[in-house]
DNA sequence: AAAGACCGCGCG
DNA sequence: AAAGCGCGCGGTCTTT
């Protein structure tokens, strides 16, 4: 490892730049572009009846859910209409002050300003309000939320994807416009196929309709763990931040350790981990079993890693935290977190500051490997304006040294795929998810090519901290991971 | 009827 | 209030 020298990479790539390179970046997209096409190209296999039964079998949901709203709101109301959800919740029911009466909560307003919002944060906030004898208020917003989560699927996904088959090959193809983004990520569309859902039940249903389109044929999927912290990691060289993936350690558990002083000796391993763990304490029991520890040290403490990368406010960290199920914390609560969180990955905090600062002296910021995005943000007189531009400055660097380390591996897949095309063994790259690439292959060569593609992934750059990369193979895109 | 703003929400 | 980064898409509602 040699960080004082450029490294050459796939396709003449050079690492590290450093400084804005529009050659360098173009030799890295330019190199992905064949793989690209190959997605383009091949597509995937949608079982277009598993999709259509899916589809009506919610169909019936929706159209019940939707008859209890109207008869409860005693009227005919679209819960899809955030105005004419706004005006019975809040304008004719006044649930918005019930509310505020109380719990102190309050509702948001819509990103203009028109109106209180109807969104999931304050339907979930209303749908928690209980009489006198703890029972539900009003059943309206949780029937509201039921019904949009239905009708986001299939307006969404189960109602175009079949119409999204192309006639001639079976499959669906989308598009990977490969110059929209501001920090090098690809965009999909028509359809976008880096928004199939995938954290709800209902989502995994879609998931499963996509499938193989020969029984001798095994979906293959590749990702690189937790890029975006290890290439924070690289890029500051913080040395505890790197330490940790040096060692091979999790990131989020040794946060947590670290930020609420806690003995490590006292928490139950992971038992997926370390399924064998003895407990030396009398008893049997752990001072801090595992799921206590998951749920309110490591959860909070990921949740706060992820927006570390986002330039997480306060009230934003505390939302995100409730969101993802963890504890209740305020907003002073919040603050100190993240002030603990840089005082524990000081060199974070300082490469951090020095993006603000490229962005507030030359507009614009860039990645180790040449990319940039200007950011025009930071000479607005207005200082929300200027904070959320900093904010970007923070992020993009991040987001697009990630992208750099997958166009690579897109970029040797190729060579994968064309010494398999020479066998005349199906090797087809279908899609790629921002951290993640799918193919389709054939079943003979699926442990070797899991092999490979792994290798691939975490060997195309040498950073200071080794890059992780896992696989998994299945029939369906639900049964991958 | 078409276009566009706005809202809301799916993913990494 | 550009309120946490990056996207695409569907529905509603208003404007042309």
């Amino acid at each position: 490892m040699l960080l004082d020298k450029f490294q050459r990479l796939e396709g003449g790539v050079f690492f590290p730049i450093d400084h804005p390179s529009p050659r360098n970046v173009a030799r890295l997209d330019m190199r992905a572009l064949p793989l690209i096409d190959r997605m383009h190209h091949n597509g995937i296999y949608l079982d277009v009846a598993k999709c259509r039964k899916l589809h009506d079998d919610l169909g019936v949901q929706q159209l019940v859910l939707g008859e209890l709203i109207d008869t409860i709101a005693g009227r005919p109301l679209n819960p899809g209409s955030g105005d004419q959800v706004a005006r019975v919740l809040y304008d004719d029911l006044g649930l918005h002050k019930l509310l505020k009466e109380k719990s102190g909560q309050e509702i948001g307003r819509t990103g203009s300003g028109a109106r209180l919002s109807s969104d999931d944060e304050a339907l979930s906030m209303l749908k928690g309000l209980r009489d006198g004898e703890g029972n539900t208020l009003d059943p309206l917003p949780g029937l509201i939320l039921d019904w949009r989560e239905v009708a986001k699927i299939r307006s969404t996904y189960t109602g175009p994807l079949p119409s999204k088959v192309n006639p001639h090959t079976n499959r669906i193809h989308t598009v990977f416009n490969p110059v929209r983004t501001a920090t090098g990520r690809l965009a999909s569309s028509n359809p976008n196929c880096q928004n199939i859902p995938i954290k709800s039940a209902l989502g995994k249903a879609i998931r499963d309709s996509f499938t193989v389109q020969n029984q001798n044929h095994r979906l293959v999927s590749g990702d690189l763990s937790q890029i975006e912290m290890v290439g924070a990691a690289h890029a500051s060289n913080d040395p505890k931040m790197r330490k940790v993936f040096l060692d091979g350690l999790d990131l989020h558990t040794f946060t947590a350790i670290s930020m609420f002083r806690l003995n490590e000796s006292e928490i139950e391993p992971d038992p997926e981990k370390y399924p064998g763990a003895v407990c030396p304490f009398p008893g049997g029991g752990w001072p801090i079993s595992w799921k206590v520890f998951k749920h309110k040290y490591r959860l909070p403490a990921k949740t706060l890693g992820f927006g570390i990368l986002y330039g997480v406010t306060p009230s934003g960290l505390q939302l995100q935290i409730l969101n993802a199920g963890g504890p209740y914390w305020s907003e002073d609560d919040c603050a100190l977190f993240i002030r603990g969180w840089y005082a524990l990955y000081q060199g974070v905090y300082e490469w951090t500051c020095e993006q603000h600062g490229r962005a507030r002296r030359y507009g614009k910021v860039w990645d180790l490997l040449g990319r940039w995005r200007l950011i025009p943000e930071v000479y607005s007189s207005i200082e929300g304006v200027v904070n959320a531009g900093l904010r970007q400055a923070g992020n993009m660097p991040i987001q697009s040294l990630a992208q750099g380390i997958i166009k690579l591996a897109m970029a040797t897949m190729e060579r994968v795929c064309q010494y398999y095309e020479a066998k005349g063994v199906t090797c087809w790259p279908l899609l790629q998810i921002h951290d993640e690439l799918i193919f389709e292959v054939e079943d003979t060569i699926v442990e070797e090519f899991v092999a490979t593609m792994k290798k691939v992934m975490r060997g195309v750059v040498d950073l200071s901290v080794p890059i992780g990369s896992s696989a998994d193979v299945a029939m369906s895109w639900g049964e991958l991971k």
